[in-house]
RNA sequence: GGCCCGUUCGUCUAUCGGUUAGGACACCAGGUUUUCAACCUGGGAAGAGGGGUUCAACUCCCCUACGGGCUGCCA
């Protein structure tokens, strides 16, 4: 069945954190692949030994992960396969579409000095010659033999037929001196070998398409489809750095992004179904396609990420909320809820996570129900708390002993309550906070006594009458 | 320098030759309100520029401008 035949993979180079870009690559290959019944695979390009370390893999998974990425398989290896690449290059050489090229790299920065144009294509004097003139044991690169005129259509489902002209391409290497594989060279194989259908990566990519089409051809092996998107880039437009704030998609979980919404947004960064904004995991794996992705690149903006984070915050489920609240507070260095604050926060997270678009947003919005007495109000709720107030705090004490606590019944001892003392009901509600949050800015006065429950409350108003 | 890609409101985008160019975020105004948030109503806001093709172009072609990428024994 063609559909479920689907293998996409994320293949980055573990020299640093996970991108945001990274991410969002790795999250279009996995929605098209688990939306299709395929497989998502994860290969660590460390063929760079310089600057590949297991730190960076480290954070790489972790990043994944935090995002709910999951990979089949056991997680791959480039550089442990380097016996294999160089096994290919060995086979290229053998079928004659490649040669070894005993140029030495002196040699070929002389080329470039002494051209008129210093960015001329370098040919290998080695590209044809008998090999009974090879130099004996001399140390040698293999090089594609790359054809020289006509050109290479990449059928791309993002950027169209792109054509590239032969003559602009130099024989790449594909063998280094060493013996190691060179990047080129290890994709193709190991795409291959990993039945990998569908290549959908960054557009810097773009132009190496053509080159690498060309081993598929060498080998004979298929050409799978290509999907070249864009980068994201900064607010100003320019490619994304680190002066544009977070780049790596650890940090945006330790600012307190839910990762449900993080998706979101990102799935809707550069890509779009319609006029399709909101959507769970679920629908995002149902509407993602190829031909829905922008050419342009997009631009990170917070206040959208924001937005969409608090739709995410308040469709949460209150469990899995929990959960990935107490994960944040890990990452990010603060003390884990107890078990005790877990049940309040279980008990009143309803009313708080409607108005929260990150998790410091939720913490301090439920601080009322995580603080323990006495509840010191700041300086603004202070200015509720005068001698008229704590007098009438002082008076609903008694009723509020008696009261059913239900929100209908609390409702009309407060109602009554104000109308007694004269004063409208916000005049009421301001020490209520004070007393209960020590804010200003609070849920309903009803939800937090509700959540607090009748003792805590009176407590509370006590405490500050 | 060469080659390749891109360009719709401030931002993300819809449109796939014929629309008053739609939605979302943000912004502004008003409303609701128990503070904050939310919510409701309304508003301003776009086809980079220039040539073609066509009865008709945001949509197709060319040029220019601007942005990005590749041009490594990096990935």
């Amino acid at each position: 069945m063609a559909s479920s035949s689907v293998v996409t993979r994320f293949a980055p180079s573990p020299t640093g954190y996970l991108h945001i870009g990274g991410g969002r690559t790795a999250l279009f290959n996995w929605l098209y692949a688990r939306g299709r019944g395929g497989k998502f695979l994860l290969r660590i390009e460390d063929t760079d030994r310089e600057r590949s370390t297991p730190e960076a893999t480290a954070a790489i998974l972790r990043g994944l992960t935090w995002l709910g990425l999951d990979w089949d398989g056991e997680v791959v290896s480039q550089f442990d396969r380097k016996d294999r690449h160089a096994e290919v290059a060995h086979e290229m050489l053998a079928r004659g579409s490649a040669y070894k090229c005993f140029s030495t790299q002196e040699e070929i920065a002389a080329f470039r000095a002494a051209s008129t144009d210093s960015y001329a294509v370098f040919r290998s004097p080695w590209r044809d010659a008998d090999p009974a003139t090879h130099p004996d044991g001399a140390p040698y690169v293999i090089r594609m033999k790359a054809p020289q005129t006509g050109e290479t259509l990449i059928r791309d489902e993002v950027q169209g037929t792109v054509t590239v002209r032969n003559d602009t391409l130099d024989d790449m290497i594909c063998l280094r001196s060493d013996g190691t594989p060179t990047y080129m060279l290890a994709v193709v194989v190991d795409d291959h070998d990993m039945g990998v259908t569908h290549v959908i990566r960054g557009d810097d990519h773009l132009n190496n398409a053509g080159r690498q089409q060309m081993i598929y051809d060498a080998m004979g092996w298929a050409i799978p489809v290509w999907a070249h998107i864009p980068l994201i880039h900064g607010s100003d437009g320019k490619k994304l750095s680190k002066r544009h704030g977070a780049v790596g998609v650890e940090e945006y979980q330790r600012m307190g992004y839910p990762a449900a919404g993080m998706r979101n947004y990102l799935t809707r960064l550069g890509w779009a179904h319609l006029d399709s904004e909101i959507f769970t995991t679920d629908q995002a794996l149902q509407m993602f396609d190829l031909t829905g992705i922008g050419r342009a690149p997009a631009r990170l903006d917070f206040k959208k990420l924001e937005n969409t984070c608090g739709h995410h915050m308040g469709m949460a489920d209150d469990a899995a909320l929990l959960q990935e609240l107490q994960a944040f507070l890990a990452v990010s260095q603060r003390d884990p809820l107890t078990g005790a604050q877990e049940a309040l926060f279980l008990r009143g997270v309803y009313c708080v996570k409607d108005r929260a678009k990150t998790f410091p947003e939720l913490l301090d919005k439920a601080q009322f129900m995580l603080a323990s007495r006495p509840v010191v109000p700041d300086a603004d709720s202070a200015k509720a708390l005068d001698a008229v107030s704590r007098g009438i705090l002082k008076s609903l004490t008694p009723q509020l002993q008696n009261a059913y606590w239900t929100k209908a019944d609390l409702e009309a001892i407060l109602t009554a309550e104000s109308a007694a003392h004269g004063i409208g009901f916000g005049k009421l509600a301001a020490p209520l906070r004070a007393a209960l949050a020590g804010r200003t800015a609070t849920p309903s006065v009803y939800d937090m006594m509700l959540v607090l429950g009748r003792d805590e409350t009176i407590l509370r108003l006590e405490d500050a009458a």
